[in-house]
DNA sequence: TCAGTGATTAGG
DNA sequence: CTAATCACTGAG
């Protein structure tokens, strides 16, 4: 069994592009529905770059539903896209600059939506606090993966910029 | 390629 | 209140 530490907060609270790279390799250790701890390596990720980013969620501005990303790093973003699918993202950076990850793949669970369904992750996950939480945090093993990047998929609404950013980040 | 599905948001 | 939008997935 592969142990590890569980990241801490000043892990996330960096720049979302210094983050986003280091994920892929790291595990997300998760208490499944049926009450057993999984751990599961980072295989995806997506950075979301704050109020600039045309792509970002809080590109719109202070909502109650980007709320979180404004905090500090290290909580996560959980919201529900085409009414069927939670997005689970982790919050980086300092204290209101808005910054999140789209956590896309996981060993053995492809697609952003799958993982959520598998996991039973949903809205009451939102915000949650990964130093102190006890049922989902990240852990490093020491791993460090080469990865290769890419556009971020789904974002065609975003213009030509943001959208060709290579801010995908997969083993 | 395309429909399903409902929260979120801006606007009247 | 209305209506548009959507960081996806699975079927065909």
């Amino acid at each position: 069994m592969i142990s590890g530490k569980r990241l801490s907060k000043e892990f996330y609270t960096r720049d979302v592009l210094d983050v986003a790279p280091e994920l892929p390799g790291k595990y997300m250790v998760i208490r499944l529905p049926d009450g057993i701890f999984g751990r599961f390596q980072v295989i995806e990720v997506e950075a979301y770059r704050g109020a600039e980013d045309k792509a970002c969620h809080a590109c719109k501005g202070r909502t109650p539903r980007t709320e979180i990303m404004f905090h500090k790093g290290g909580r996560l973003y959980v919201y529900l896209v085409y009414g069927m699918y939670w997005m689970l993202n982790v919050v980086t950076g300092e204290e209101n600059i808005p910054q999140a990850v789209l956590i896309r793949g996981v060993e053995n669970y492809s697609g952003p939506g799958r993982i959520t369904k598998s996991f039973g992750i949903d809205r009451s996950f939102y915000g949650e606090d990964l130093d102190i939480s006890e049922r989902i945090w990240f852990e490093d093993t020491g791993a460090r993966p080469v990865f290769k990047t890419g556009p971020r998929i789904g974002i065609d609404y975003s213009g030509e910029f943001w959208k060709t950013r290579p801010w995908r980040y997969y083993i």
